[in-house]
DNA sequence: TATGAATGAGAATTCATTCAT
DNA sequence: CATGAATGAATTCTCATTCAT
């Protein structure tokens, strides 16, 4: 009970901080902006967190965490290694292209430092890209993907086109919508990884 | 005669940047820092930049100068889409990997705001996607690469590979060269793009 | 409450400025010191002033407001025209005189730029000069003054020669009272003032 | 002839800083300023003074030389204690508002600090009140002043309102004439120190 | 838990002054 | 005499973090 309301009031903090940290920028944003718009005092945010650095990373965690799970229900629903990668690529354009302030945050600030950028990596991305090279792996087990690619190079060649994509859309301020790219998307990486 | 000097100064600040932001990061980076290790005094550093940011897109600029120049040189020895492009993939990653802490800053450290992102890519990344859309314009036109891909989509999708596994490549701090993937690379960016 | 321990640290502040500004003037002082002698951090400083000039400004205003309240309480007390213009002239020199620190600094630091004088001058000072043109005004009315006098014209000269003496004081280190000299400056100023 | 460049150079210098100077402030003018303006090199300024400051008080030197060689000059064509005040009173407003560049140094800028105003004060302005005193002193004698004046009380009161008419012109961005005050400031004065 | 006033370390930047050329 | 590149001390202001209430 307390600790739904304390997780509550965490979630008010990250979202305020999503706002602040997408509109100027994490080192531009301070403390007290994301206190006032969270409506809590400068303090408090240190009940929650215990650095302005740990904002950062729960933002990043929260995102892979619903990430994560989306795929996981969506990708239960779908089978074929073909359609499991359409999937993917769907939900990745789509989730990034939903929000841009979150994207705004995982595809630039998020990646400020040499450090930060390693621990989210080695943390949660090596995850994500496990779920994209089993793809691979069981693409290449049903005959349907070329024997002679590598998963884990496959999958970070996949990953590296969609983050370039999400990059690209958040840069460009143009209307368009991320996720009607994924057809596009699918079908180039599909050529390079059906025989 | 001067200016040779100042030119050779500002190379020095700059190659001294490269190293103490590589180490720390450019906000623990401090300004003192880089005139300590430039040999010079702290005010120097603003006879040759305005600002400490001025001292980064300095670096980006001098990197992605280097990068054309070379790119420049290279493609007009070669001929054909495919070897083109086989010629850009090996280009990139030796470039990038041929200097850690340069790539420590391409890769990570020019990223680090939405602000100057933008600024960078509308500069000058956009030239850079200009020479590969051409190649693969070009492929189209020689019948190589398969009429449906749309070369400017073609070319964000290639720069991300390229770029994932440049930024993979520094954040794993494994020895191997960056160069030696340029094979595999190619080969399933080609996969994608041959008919 | 709150409030009222608010009000009191800014007034401490205030006065650790006022020492420390007369005793090196306002360039020379630094915000550091400011802080040391009223007991606080530098950064609590900024807590109540938004830059160091806003200290000055606050200091020109307090005073004023003291000048002014003064003013107000004693002319209630004073009537007729000379006996008023007599009343002003003693607060004046008694006003200035009695705190030789806030001396200095209202007869030199607060004159410091051209633009912070005119600030000043606009704000305040003006207020000042209309209570003086009053008396005046009051004393032609009254036919104790001689009709050619212009009120504004001579709220300013008499503004002037109490202004003179008040830094003839200053400069001077002489440890004579300023006050003493309230009844030669008054009977100057009456003569011509007087038909 | 050496010299006479020198001194020509030294004007120029001089020349320049009065217009920076009064543009911006003593404080916000930086000695490359005033070294472009003058066409010299920043280092060439210290050959010529010895510190930034120099440079201000040998405005004030300048000044003053001029005001007294005219004074000195104008007195002796004129007799008798009120005319020579009255002339006194015009050659003050005449040369203050004679250039309001310089208008603005002598009224605001010279008076930034107390440790120099102390030695613009002792070192000539004395010598200027001494002139006014003499004349009073002179009108005592030939029995047209009062005999109760203070020479040197009334000095510094003639001093006092002269001073404030031309801050005040100064401070009023007014296009009026400061010299067509000069017959209602000597009228005041007149009527203070006749009988 | 929550507050928000206070802290004080920290850093970019400026600019008077020097001195080798 | 003249230059102007180089110096480096010096200072304002910010802001993450703490802690008494």
């Amino acid at each position: 009970m307390e600790s739904s309301r304390r997780r509550e009031k965490k979630q008010r903090i990250l979202d305020a901080a999503v706002i602040e940290i997408a509109r100027r920028g994490y080192h531009a944003t301070t403390v007290a902006m994301i206190a006032r718009r969270a409506g809590v005092a400068d303090g408090t945010i240190y009940l929650y967190f215990q650095h302005k650095e740990e904002i950062l990373s729960s933002l990043f965690e929260r995102a892979m965490g619903r990430f994560i799970a989306a795929g996981r229900e969506r990708l239960q629903t779908v089978t074929g290694a073909k359609e499991r990668l359409r999937a993917i690529v769907e939900l990745h354009l789509g989730l990034v292209g939903g929000d841009r302030d979150l994207a705004i945050i995982t595809q630039v600030e998020l990646r400020h430092s040499l450090h930060f950028l390693e621990a989210l990596s080695r943390a949660q991305v090596g995850e994500y890209l496990a779920v994209i090279a089993d793809i691979v792996e069981e693409g290449r087990r049903e005959g349907v993907f070329r024997a002679g690619v590598d998963p884990v190079f496959a999958a970070k060649a996949i990953f590296g086109v969609l983050d370039e994509m999400a990059t690209d859309w958040v840069l460009s301020r143009r209307n368009t919508r991320l996720e009607s790219r994924a057809d596009e998307v699918a079908g180039f990486l599909l050529a390079g990884l059906v025989g």
